[in-house]
DNA sequence: CAGCAGGGGGCGT
DNA sequence: CGCCCCCTGCTGT
């Protein structure tokens, strides 16, 4: 129905799934935290991006310059903007 | 411009 | 329900 709106903030979710996610974040469910700062994460994938933080983990390297990043989408936003990528071409 | 954290969509088990 | 992938926003250098 798509009608999967959060009675506490008013957003809107797609699927009931996502939902029931968005009310655990509410309810501040970080359970995983981190073996080396006091941060904890929300979500498990979100711990795992973390610790590639402090393990110095940079699966996404950029093969135009020696550019590396942890996240999949810094190392979009790194193309983006440093190499303009040339299929747009821009002015 | 680069790095980090929050949050959402979608698919598989 | 759990896991993976993607986009967005903020902050610091
Ligand atoms: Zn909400
Ligand atoms: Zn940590
Ligand atoms: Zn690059």
């Amino acid at each position: 129905m798509l009608g999967n709106v959060c009675g506490l903030c008013g957003r809107s979710l797609s699927s009931t799934s996502s939902l029931e996610r968005h009310l655990r974040y509410h309810r501040g469910e970080r359970r995983y935290a981190c073996a080396h700062c006091p941060y904890r994460a929300v979500a498990r994938d979100k711990l795992v991006r973390h610790l590639h933080i402090h393990t110095g983990h940079r699966p996404h390297r950029c093969h135009l310059c020696p550019f590396a990043a942890i996240q999949a989408t810094d190392l979009r936003k790194h193309i983006r903007s440093k190499h303009p990528t040339e299929t747009i071409t821009p002015p």
